[in-house]
RNA sequence: GGGCGCGUAGCUCAGUUGGUUAGAGCAAUUGCCUUACAAGCAAUAGGUCAGGGGUUCGAGUCCCUUCGCGCCCACCA
């Protein structure tokens, strides 16, 4: 509040168009939202800022959310901290690839020497892709990143992002890479990260292995095949397979313990058909008798119970799916008899699907397919972003550890979780179920292009094999460095690839390797300590509630084993944005909505109303209707603060010792009780509620208040005129700031039409300014006389009257006469009534007669 | 199979530790040029709070149960 007397500069007709361009210019010139970076740890406001995938487009869902999470910056910064919001860009990985493999018609090609010339087709054919090296690829992703992240910041600004602009990352640039490949070496060195060589789940289109994080169910049909074993003795064994392609793989039998028809199978062997492999029957107790006969074959390997029942009762290997999902040329160990050979040679280079169906006849043929398969619909693993079932290839990997194998470390991840404050609360118990499901350590290595490579290198031995066990590390002052096309310590480039020589690691990590960092990237770390120390751990995580298994968790993980600590100490999780028929909005759905159109339709201010009304962790439409609203808002804002000004006059102070009548205390009283709400609201990360009591009381005020004291504030003569002036602009003050974090653009137009500065930049309202301003104000007054308002309006209309028509007399009885008694000059003036009478009754209601006058009822 | 969330007016949603007669916006209806705003304003109508049971002086709110919807997880032969 201020003393000031005030000068206005509104315009005559105040209008949304063009608000955005004018005040995003503004801010930018300003630097209103920059970190103020001499603020000590306990002044700052840090948040982790989730990076975008700028391969694909902004939809209105990163509105949304990123709109809750611009109301709290606001809102910090308003409150006093020093707010350190930056945004990062994730272009690391492989929607990157798949774009830059679309946008510009090429495919990577690693075999291909670099071309410094090339140029990619002026045309791109999706069915023809240009083969490049793999340098040519990444500098091909470096550039379309550049350009996507361009749009990108333009769309944020437009939708009026506090960001600050001089704080921004890339997670594949030179600071990303260096900080995922430096934890990545301290992760090794302290044995947190491993390599293995192990059965991996396997995607055969983008032939990488993917993590446990990145699995998806999708129903497919399958069938169920009837198949015969043989004991010695010739008598047949059934086992029902959906997976028949995989009979040459199948390394055991295998059946429940407490069975009672396979007790005597237990220990002996069979053979299978077809091939003729003796194979084991074994017992184990994930068995299900329900299922099929009882009895199922193991193969190496057909899903995760495979991989399972192969460690636990160590069983033969006999792989036979490659790298590119089909069958690999050399048969498995135990099909060398003539017939075996020649059954898997008509196989060799088939995909599974074919293999099937050659399976299938082979199994015909010998007579060992029992019936006709069965035909069913089952759920199968899926690779998120693929579109063939996953495959088990036995791979060498890295890991890191994150409590999928190590019931310690799980405890102190879950236990980390606990620490964590979460909004909304139960989205708690989505990371311990996830936390709690783990099966295995992160696999972090992937058979890819456009990421952070390993900085690992393997020295060859005299016969150019790679010695896996003895690693060549680089030191943390060399990173970031590509293995790929820098030579290690104590090498030189032309030993690569020859005996005696090295091998780069050829893997990129995990996009969530990187994003894992975003925290230690953001904040400097040990890049730049003193930027460090004042912003992490970080404040505040917002994110989706679909990456709780993957980005907060691996954040979680990796702040624990590098830091000691939370990453940060609270969680925000949004909602999904629903299409209007509150189908979840996704890409592969194709009912994507991008924001520009709604952006430029509604104005951003409309938009970023839609999106605050939706809380976090709640699932929100997208709502035109809300947009509409959202405008109309914007509008009444820009009108009520024209009207308002127009009325104090210039000349008029914000003084709240001139506020003296009862009405205006009352209406400051009310205020006061409107911030207070507002900020506990804010401070519990309940934008929605702030949002909804500012509104409430502005309409209010607007409809009722303003409405009252209007002829009393034209009065320039008179002390009570100056109360309603001054508590008019004491209120608009307050409003103006309170609707800043929802609207920033038009909240900082009617500021700067009466006050020097960002309104941006103010302190946030202190209810007790208020309170002490309402001083004796009890806001039952305004209440009170807002219902008698409102009674002779009802009166008015349901004579179908104007608002303007004369009142002859108005009877107020009931036990709260009193508190409206106060106003009687101002529901006068605003009613257009001749006279008042208050009778004080036992009734709790109040109680309206409206006489109105015989002229207007004429 | 395990876990989480949800079910309030035609639609979208509030309803803070149990407390007068369950609220708002949109849509609908009836009106109104009213010296900020007709992209406005005023007013009206509209609900067995999913069903059943219980605790309580009192339940939309707490407990049990049934039904329906959504999401997450699960070793899915």
């Amino acid at each position: 509040m201020t003393n000031r007397s005030h000068s206005f500069r509104m315009p005559d007709k105040p209008s949304l168009d063009g608000i955005e361009a004018k005040w995003v210019d503004v801010w930018d010139e300003s630097g209103v939202y920059h970190f103020d970076r001499t603020r000590s740890r306990e002044d700052v406001f840090s948040i982790d800022t989730p990076p975008p995938t700028v391969s694909g487009s902004l939809h209105i869902g990163h509105v949304f959310s990123y709109t809750h999470t611009d109301t709290v910056a606001r809102f910090q910064r308003m409150n006093g901290k020093a707010v350190f919001y930056p945004m990062g860009w994730d272009d690391n990985g492989l929607p990157t690839e798949r774009r830059v493999q679309n946008y510009y018609g090429v495919r990577c090609d690693p075999s291909i020497p670099y071309d410094p010339e090339f140029v990619p087709p002026a045309k791109p054919d999706p069915k023809r892709q240009v083969p490049v090296s793999r340098r040519n690829f990444i500098e091909l992703c470096d550039t379309l990143t550049a350009e996507d992240e361009k749009v990108f910041e333009s769309i944020w600004r437009t939708l009026g992002l506090s960001v600050d602009w001089r704080h921004t990352y890339a997670t594949i640039d030179d600071n990303s890479r260096g900080t995922a490949q430096r934890a990545f070496l301290r992760n090794l060195a302290r044995g947190e990260a491993y390599m293995s060589e192990a059965p991996t789940l396997w995607d055969v289109t983008f032939r990488t292995a993917v993590a446990q994080a990145e699995l998806e169910d999708r129903e497919r049909p399958s069938a169920y095949h009837k198949v015969a074993f043989h004991k010695p003795d010739g008598t047949p064994v059934h086992i029902e397979t959906t997976r028949p392609e995989l009979l040459a793989a199948c390394v055991a039998l295998v059946a429940h313990p407490d069975d009672e028809r396979y007790q005597d199978l237990f220990g002996t062997t069979v053979r299978t058909p077809v091939f003729g492999v003796e194979v084991p029957v074994r017992a184990h107790r994930l068995a299900d008798p329900e299922k099929g006969s009882g009895i199922a074959m193991i193969c190496t390997f057909g899903d995760t119970t495979d991989v399972t029942w192969w460690r636990e009762l160590q069983l033969e290997t006999r792989p036979i799916i490659g790298w590119d999902g089909r069958i690999i040329a050399d048969p498995p160990r135990g099909l060398e008899s003539g017939a075996a050979r020649e059954a898997y040679d008509s196989l060799v280079g088939a995909t599974v699907h074919t293999a099937r169906e050659r399976t299938v006849e082979l199994l015909r043929a010998s007579g060992d397919l029992v019936g006709d398969p069965k035909a069913i619909t089952h759920p199968v693993k899926f690779y998120e972003k693929g579109d063939k079932p996953l495959e088990i290839v036995t791979t060498r990997q890295w890991y890191i550890r994150n409590g999928g194998r190590d019931e310690d470390l799980r405890e102190q991840l879950i236990a980390r979780g606990r620490e964590l404050s979460w909004h909304p609360e139960h989205m708690r118990a989505r990371y311990e179920n996830w936390v709690g499901g783990l099966n295995g350590d992160w696999l972090v290595s992937r058979q890819r292009f456009f990421g952070v490579p390993f900085p690992v290198w393997y020295p060859l031995d005299a016969d150019g094999n790679p010695r896996y066990d003895e690693p060549i590390l680089p030191s943390e002052d060399q990173l970031p460095v590509d293995p790929s096309s820098e030579a290690p310590a104590g090498y030189t480039e032309d030993q690569r690839g020859r005996a005696d020589g090295f091998m780069g690691d050829p893997d990129v990590m995990d996009t969530w390797a990187t994003s894992s960092l975003s925290p230690q990237i953001a904040s400097g770390w040990e890049r730049d300590q003193d930027l460090f120390e004042r912003v992490f751990p970080m404040d505040y995580r917002p994110q989706g509630q679909d990456i709780i298994r993957t980005w907060l968790f691996a954040t979680v993980v990796r702040a624990n084993f590098e830091n000691g600590t939370l990453p940060w100490n609270t969680a925000g999780i949004s909602g999904w944005i629903l299409d209007p028929d509150r189908k979840k909005m996704s890409k592969s759905k194709g009912n994507v909505v991008t924001p520009l159109a709604l952006l430029e339709k509604y104005s951003s201010d409309a938009v970023r109303y839609w999106a605050a009304s939706g809380r976090l962790g709640t699932d929100t439409a997208l709502d035109e209707g809300q947009m509409k609203v959202g405008r109309r808002l914007s509008i009444k804002i820009l009108n009520a603060s024209k009207f308002v000004m127009s009325v104090a006059g210039d000349g008029a102070t914000a003084d709240p010792a001139q506020v003296t009548e009862p009405l205006d205390r009352a209406m400051l009283a009310a205020l006061a009780e409107v911030v207070e709400d507002a900020t506990a609201a804010f401070a519990a990360y309940d934008h929605t509620r702030a949002l909804e009591r500012t509104e409430r009381f502005f309409w209010d005020f607007c409809d009722d208040y303003l409405e009252l004291v209007k002829t009393r504030a034209y009065d320039t003569g008179s002390a009570e005129g100056a109360s309603a002036r001054a508590a008019l602009l004491v209120a608009l003050g307050a409003l103006h700031k309170l609707f800043a974090p929802f609207v920033p653009f038009v909240a900082e137009e009617v500021w700067s039409w009466w006050q020097e500065g960002s309104v941006h930049a103010q302190a946030w309202p202190d209810a007790a300014a208020y309170r002490a301003a309402a001083a004796d104000g009890d806001p039952v007054v305004l209440a009170a006389t807002a219902e008698v308002l409102r009674a002779i309006r009802k009166a008015k209309s349901e004579a179908k009257l104007s608002m303007r028509a004369e009142v002859e007399h108005v009877r107020v009885s009931g036990k709260r006469v009193e508190s409206a008694r106060a106003a009687t000059g101002d529901i006068a003036a605003a009613g257009r009534a001749a006279g008042i009478d208050f009778q004080a009754t036992d009734d709790t209601d109040l109680t309206v007669e409206v006489t109105l006058s015989e002229a207007s009822e004429g």
